[in-house]
DNA sequence: CTTGACACCGCACAAATGTTCGTGTATGAT
DNA sequence: ATCATACACGAACATTTGTGCGGTGTCAAG
């Protein structure tokens, strides 16, 4: 069983089911699954549904109204649920690890290996009240963020935007240094100052057309293994 | 508005909505409503729902079957989730966080009040790899931890034990001091070494009966808010 | 005592919603 | 050509399910 057995109408059930439920916290009749997808009869959403069913990628009561769900653990399983959208599961949702930020380096646009099983770090909506869509997440590699009090292997996670407010936390591709760097903001005139998180380090100054902010920070994590 | 103010019934209804969604993934009618808690009556259901409504601990969909769910934001808000069932939600926990940690205070053992809104911190199965009983947080005050790269207003989760490896950061309290600080465990002999995360600061060396771990940091949580 | 708010009960009704059945159209195998 | 199978359509049907209304009992305020 893969996904391109299903038909087109199949997968965009499933779709909805996603996101309506995220929406309503309650499940779509098959009405209003043949309304959003497309499908004038109840009687097909119901064989489709059977379908799907069958494939074990959802569950449902009978003579229940609204008496379905999706299966999670199989549809996630089979690495679907991500592309469904913010990759969200019951209050939490999946960012995914684009790349690593390190001194010198710039911070990848586009995810080298989307579905890397190492590449999600998994958040509660409560952390953070931020949509999930523009979030995303760098690993840092290098001692080059201490400034920032970042460490080696940290998680920073960031939200996708090119302007910031004065005292955020932004990333920012620095021109004249080819490097990327964790800094808070702070604008005067033309300049831009690039504080870091502890004191006993040194601001950057720079010009503001040589700086682009990549991302707010929006959250660091550290996660410790045991010795 | 509080939960004492809440009927005996209406406190029922939520903890039925909160398990029957989570056994079924769909909200229960009305109907079920009655059946669970000992209503006979629908209107009466309903009566109570509206009120639940008015609370704002429910959200309702009208003339929708299943229309209804729990307004977790404002439930947790009101610290109640926790009592419905072991602080653990789908793949997610929660943490208490005790207390402070700053220079010069000992960490407090007990939480002096247990459903204090802001003293929890929800986290994912996935992120930390451990048993959540014996986990909990701290949240950092001031600078003096900067030297581990640990800001103030950071959460560091710590599973609690009084003993640790060489090489995992702890959180201990230093005798002579009188001070809990957050370091690299390494012992020498009999003399223990407190290594900072950042190397630009000093090491504390003390003799190992001076020095009383409280428990072994699983991770750093920064979280910044907008400015 | 009366009144009104509050919580409750049953019941009937209408709307929402799942199920079923008859039918049609491709496509591929026999 | 015939048959089986998968997928689709629409309409009628039966259940599920929310809503509304009349009524009851309690209790405190007027």
């Amino acid at each position: 069983m893969n996904f391109s057995d299903l038909s087109d109408r199949q997968r965009r059930i499933l779709q909805f089911i996603y996101e309506f439920t995220n929406t309503h916290h309650y499940p779509p009749t098959i009405r209003e699954i043949g309304d959003n997808v497309g499908i004038s009869s109840t009687s097909v959403v119901n064989y489709n549904l059977s379908k799907l069913e069958d494939s074990d990628l959802i569950t449902r009561d009978r003579e229940v109204s609204r008496g379905l769900s999706l299966n999670v653990a199989r549809l996630t399983e089979l690495g679907w649920l991500p592309e469904l959208n913010g990759n969200r599961v019951e209050g939490r949702f999946r960012i995914p690890i684009l790349g690593k930020i390190a001194a010198g380096q710039p911070i990848p646009v586009i995810p080298s290996e989307p579905y890397d099983p190492e590449g999600w770090i998994e958040l509660t909506e409560g952390m953070l009240n931020l949509p999930a869509d523009r979030l995303f997440a760098l690993r840092v590699q290098g001692n080059s963020m201490i400034d920032a009090s970042v460490l080696d292997g940290d998680i920073v996670i960031l939200h996708a935007q090119d302007t910031a407010n004065n005292g955020e936390m932004v990333a920012a591709w620095i021109e004249d240094d080819e490097d990327t760097t964790l800094k808070y903001l702070r604008r005067e005139g033309n300049m831009v100052h690039l504080m870091p998180a502890n004191p006993n380090y040194q601001p950057i100054v720079r010009p503001a057309d040589k700086v682009r902010i990549n991302g707010r920070v929006v959250s660091v994590i550290r996660v410790l293994k045991p010795a």
